[in-house]
DNA sequence: ATAGGTCCGTCCAGGTTCTGGAAGGAGAGA
DNA sequence: TCTCTCCTTCCAGAACCTGGACGGACCTAT
């Protein structure tokens, strides 16, 4: 997976550069923009993965912008995380029942922040990564231990391989297209061609034997893995 | 089905050449011009599945020309992807306001764009209708796992079969000529006997057993499925 | 009813497109 | 540096699509 896209949204600079700093040396991509209307067009055009969201904002407010995030089937998962003035508690609550995910009380520390953004985007992670058992003839994936069980022994799959793999047996039967398998796996926009599917699955058919055939090649389409 | 026509609007020619470059590349149809004015008639003359707009432009600017195009119910829905220098934040978030989807600052590598490109197009594909179930007399045509049930059992179709299929029993009693349906699965201008359509018509049928009367010959017109 | 014209079903071979597989190289981590 | 993983590129085989030819079916006017 690569590093997450994080939007903040906040009218005072000071702040959106101490938070930028704290989270772009963290690796995480940001975005940042001043208003409730811009947050809203950026969210719709880049899908952060996490939006950290001051409550005072000029035009549309921060609660505001929260509800629409949480109505828009698109958004709605994405976790919100506000920025508040110490004292607001009565916001605060506003803010939770129109789903935020958590808040942050100016002033803070960037310590602080960046472990309620670590924590919140590792609990979606781990909700959204299915970690359920995938069990299919004879296959044991197991997704928490990183392991692949076949016919009662491990096999030993390289991460790409596993990931594919997991992806397809996730959705038996459904077909992925090799860019989907990509995207699945890496992230929107990373930059390969979707040949380099092909010598994944080959390996991972050839890792499998006899299994290897599970994972049906559909010409012109994509793959899919039998039902 | 086929590669997607994208309309590039960009008054350099050296950033034309380049973006028409790497996405012919990729097999898709390019249509540039310099001017805003030239962007809109192209965009009502062709309906482009994509456009890439430089903001920049003499006469009417690209925000412009952003806003007309969604603001026209025949384009609204095409995606538009903006080109900007890099600092020129305020116009990112203006664009987006007006609809835009995405944008791509510069100077940028082909393989971004490319990878932009193909991620908002297939964004498109996906959220189009075309993955809903059609059953029909004793037939289940399933687009997401690309089976079709005959009788409850799964027979093995070619992609062309397939869509053919697709298209035909989705608007069952509708008649399509033969050239309709070589446009529904290749896209316009692909160029193909009308014979071609006749050929896999017949395997179709074949396949198919006793569900191929289900496909009706409309003498002197073209082909349709059984109401 | 028949003849002539148009359209459709069928077969086959040639050419195109797609996939499996192998080899080589770049990059990250030990 | 060495190793492991992953990506690109290339090639050949296979699956598939298409064009063309031909005979039969259908329609219409006579």
């Amino acid at each position: 997976m690569s590093k997450a896209t994080i939007l903040v949204v906040d009218d005072e600079e000071d702040i959106r550069e101490l938070v930028a700093l704290n989270l772009d040396r963290e690796g995480y991509t940001i975005l940042t923009c001043e208003t409730g209307e811009q947050a809203l067009a950026l969210a719709r055009a880049k899908t952060p993965d996490l939006v950290l969201l001051d409550l005072m904002l000029p035009g549309i407010d921060g609660l505001e912008v929260c509800k629409r995030l949480k109505a828009d089937p698109a958004q709605q998962h994405v976790p919100v995380v506000m920025l508040t003035a110490k004292g607001e508690e009565s916001d605060i609550v506003a803010g939770l029942e129109l789903g935020a995910d958590d808040y942050v009380t100016k002033p803070f520390s960037g310590k602080v922040l960046v472990a309620r953004v670590r924590r919140l985007l590792r609990k979606v992670a781990e909700t959204a990564d299915d970690k359920a058992l995938v069990k299919v003839h004879g296959l044991v994936i197991d997704p928490a231990r990183h392991e692949v069980l076949l016919n009662g022994k491990p096999i030993t799959l390289t991460l790409t391989e596993f990931n594919i793999l997991h992806t397809l047996s996730r959705r038996p039967g459904l077909v992925f297209t090799r860019y989907q398998i990509v995207d699945a796996i890496h992230g929107d926009d990373y930059l390969v061609t979707d040949r380099a599917v092909d010598v994944q699955i080959v390996a991972l058919r050839r890792k499998l034997g006899s299994c290897g055939k599970l994972i049906e090649t559909v010409r012109g389409v994509g793959y899919k893995f039998k039902d």
